[in-house]
DNA sequence: TTTTATAATCGTAATCATTCTTATTTACAA
DNA sequence: TTGTAAATAAGAATGATTACGATTATAAAA
């Protein structure tokens, strides 16, 4: 999901270009990792000095609505990364922040388990530190 | 982990028995599911009036830190249970809040796929509805 | 190009969960 | 019974998030 992908999405569904809204997803699409609504408006006031809480909220959840970004808590802090294209996990480093794909889903077996209970999402997360953090 | 079980961890640990600690513990056992300090605190007051956020918080975290309750996050906000004897994870019921465990963990397959990273912690749940809610 | 409708944004106040602070009370060991 | 550290109450402070009225910008129509 590139910048280009996003925008289209979005416009397709009615909803209006603007250049926040192009900045926003290319914050998202330079690092594979999650960041918080507060790191995402520190960074766009360096091109946007204006930019408010609620357009940053705002557009956040637009775009989870819009399946472009997804959404995590962390620590109690809604944090958000770009949506992956197939259903998986991430790792996620505890110090730096970047997170792995895992290629690993329990689901299907979870549902044989649970035979009788409707199943509508799960969340999947393992925490720790990356090669990169570990050496240093 | 009941009731009294709690209670002697607390005290070995040198902490003082409280009623509202060993009530607080009654609480959470008589429940197979997770409860907000919100919900605890409005079910506290009945007993004592007068009880403050900060006893609700400060017993909570306590708890949790003696491994007597565990704690996740569930729409922003914190959620508590009794901690199960034997690690598994659990099914949500988002209708009726309660959990059902899942004996199963993908934590070791996953240890296996990324051999250079150190893995400190994971967080499964199931998310969905209940056989009761479902034929409601 | 100009006009128009309405979507998007700004600036700021409000809300909600959680944490902190200070004074007071309580548990329990001596 | 008394002393002391732990526990608590009351309420203020904090920090993330949401709400709101006024203003501005986008995109489509004239």
């Amino acid at each position: 999901m590139n910048v280009q992908h996003g925008l289209d999405r979005l416009m397709k569904k009615g909803y209006k270009y603007t250049k926040k809204r192009e900045d926003i997803l290319r914050y998202f699409n330079q690092e594979n990792r999650y960041w918080s609504a507060k790191d995402l408006l520190r960074s766009m006031r360096a091109s946007h000095e204006s930019i408010s809480f609620d357009t940053i909220y705002r557009n956040l959840y637009l775009f989870v609505q819009l399946d472009i970004l997804e959404v995590t808590d962390l620590n109690g802090e809604k944090h958000f990364r770009i949506k992956c294209d197939k259903h998986h996990h991430h790792f996620i480093c505890l110090m730096c922040g970047i997170t792995k794909e895992i290629n690993l889903c329990p689901i299907h077996d979870v549902i044989k388990e649970l035979p009788h209970y409707f199943i509508e999402d799960h969340k999947f997360e393992v925490y720790g530190t990356c090669p990169t953090c570990k050496s240093a």
